[in-house]
DNA sequence: CCAATGCTAAAGTGTTTGCTTGACTATTGG
DNA sequence: CCAATAGTCAAGCAAACACTTTAGCATTGG
């Protein structure tokens, strides 16, 4: 049960460090609502094209989104799936503490302070 | 619609870094088992009390922990509510996909492709 | 054919993060 | 009382991050 310092880099990191910027989340928002290109997903953001698509790439290495290209437009898709470790940690934290609140509770039932 | 650059950081920003970190994912596990104080939380880490500190600093100002110190110990709580706005953020995702998605079929049916 | 479009790649820059070290203060057990 | 314990504070530093600018290179519409 030791915490150990492991060189394998969690996904849990990648997906939690993608949604902690606001642009990140906005983009995955929108194609949330259905797939976009990189060129529509920079409409209502004042950077450049280029950082909207270093955005991307963030996104895409956490597994977020996908991408492929047709021509000279890469379309992006939400891939809401990969939000599940994401979904199950948070949950399983909050089970935990229920246990552990639950576990106090009985305690105090049979010796009051 | 339009995103607009606020100056007021989002709480999400915040919640989601927080958990970005896997030192900061473990204090918060090992919280949601009940409380504990600054030195407890620094056993099983390489690194130094200074920097434990510095992290439960930021899960305190993200609202996932809150602490008060009696004597000369402060005791960390886990605050699972805190995690309610990325877990309704990451919900609304998949219920916005899907409904993207069941668009997109009644589209099928009614003009196959 | 060729100019506009859509993206890519690389380099440079200021800011933030994740630490360490060292010095210091407050509490407490014996 | 006084040494060990628990935490606080500030400075410093290397790496990571969030951009920008510049320079490209395919694709495509007219």
């Amino acid at each position: 049960m030791l915490e150990q310092s492991s060189s394998t880099p969690d996904p849990l990191d990648r997906i939690f460090a993608a949604l902690a910027d606001p642009a990140r989340r906005g983009m995955v928002e929108r194609l949330s609502r259905g797939p976009a290109s990189a060129t529509e997903l920079a409409q209502g953001h004042t950077m450049t094209l280029s950082a909207v698509v270093q955005h991307l790439k963030v996104l895409e290495a956490s597994g977020l989104v996908t991408s492929h290209k047709t021509g000279r437009v890469r379309t992006f898709t939400a891939e809401p799936e990969a939000l599940g470790p994401a979904q199950r940690w948070i949950e399983d934290r909050k089970r935990a503490w229920h246990r552990d609140l639950d576990r106090l509770e009985e305690l105090l039932r049979k010796s009051p302070p």
